[in-house]
DNA sequence: AATAAATCCATACCGGGTTCAGAAATGTAC
DNA sequence: GTACATTTCTGAACCCGGTATGGATTTATT
């Protein structure tokens, strides 16, 4: 009969044991510092059930942290343009931003990872697939020719991954989560301006 | 008296043999399925004396490849912009290209690194610390407000990111050099088009 | 030939990650 | 509640990349 199932809340329960108690440590001293035994242990399972639930150390940090752009070219309405919807859903996420998810929690981890070469190296990793993504979305959504769409593709993932950073690394500096948020639409803005209109345009104080 | 070193000689030779014999083995049968003691024992020496010579086994591979922009960002003439100069060096070296060093070696390598995902990683880990350089750079040049330095470093990584992807993907898919590297000047053109003006400014052929 | 310095190597070790055989827990049937 | 199948967990051994160490070999100088 199938019951809502004692075991798999059971194993939720364990999951996120095992992911807190892995956060905690990192914070405390370092990823480096801390080895998976250690992390193990202080969760009360042994090594390899740890890796039966996450598939690496690194993933006990970056457990679903995607932003997946090539889907928000993808699922964008009928006659706009994918610069259009993504401009359109980060806006949104800067307004939502401040009181949504919680703040706390994201905080750690970034502040976990920001302190660590190895969990960077991974974050960009995952970028990097994520911009193939969208080259090949953006390559479906305007059949131009190869490099432009990949040239696109390139700049705008590295125009959102700047605005992450930018935003976390004020978090970061105490500024208060609303603040933040506000800069974060400035921010915004400023980002698709440049892309739409290039790095010499507009008005952002540039000289010759 | 010291007179030319016949033990520098020998060194050289050693990393050499090293470096070529890894190479040879990883286009053989792949980066990751390759030990590091296999490589040290094919080239005749220890394991130890391998790392000796290079820090890591990635190094064995991406000994030397970095591009620096900050360089030519602070290195660039008076009165000339940034991106002038950025523009100037990579038009040069899209002239220079086809000649100039040895594609063969070279696209070796790329072809070892393309087939590897932990090259590809530590590729993109080297980006990433060359675009924190370009940022700081920029933020000398154009002492401005921060976030658009950043966001200009960033988008101007992915551009020269980019050309080269897209240069050596020519490469690997038969593209006879002195070709590739005409469309290598051609793609020069159109990413600083499109940073200077923008991805929906000039006649890119995008519609919306 | 003697000596100082550089280079090399065997071995043992560490941490991340996997494999494997079985122990413990859970679910099901009687 | 007992018997059995399935899932989950575990300890131990192992692989690979990388480091530490102490001694052996080679080279350069006198």
């Amino acid at each position: 009969m199938m019951m809502a199932g004692l075991r798999e809340r059971k194993k939720e329960q364990t999951r996120r044991r095992i992911a807190e108690t892995a956060l905690r440590l990192f914070d405390e001293r370092g990823y480096d510092a801390v080895t998976v035994n250690e992390v193990a242990e202080a969760a009360g399972v042994a090594k390899v059930t740890l890796f039966a639930y996450f598939p690496s150390k690194e993933s006990l940090v970056l457990d679903g942290i995607k932003d997946d752009t090539a889907a928000i070219v993808d699922g964008r309405e009928e006659g706009q343009s994918p610069l259009d919807a993504l401009h359109a859903h980060y806006r949104e996420t800067a307004r939502r931003g401040s009181g949504a998810i919680d703040m706390d929690g994201l905080l750690l981890r970034v502040r976990v990872i920001t302190a660590s070469p190895a969990l960077l190296a991974s974050v960009h990793q995952a970028r990097m697939e994520q911009r193939h993504e969208l080259a090949a979305a953006l390559a479906r959504a305007l059949p131009g020719r190869g490099p432009a769409a990949q040239l696109m593709a390139a700049q705008i993932t590295a125009a959102v991954t700047t605005l992450q950073e930018v935003f976390f690394w004020r978090l970061s500096q105490g500024v208060p989560p609303e603040e933040a948020a506000r800069s974060l639409g400035e921010d915004v803005e400023l980002a698709f301006d440049l892309l739409r209109h290039g790095l010499e345009g507009g008005n952002h104080e540039k000289g010759h």
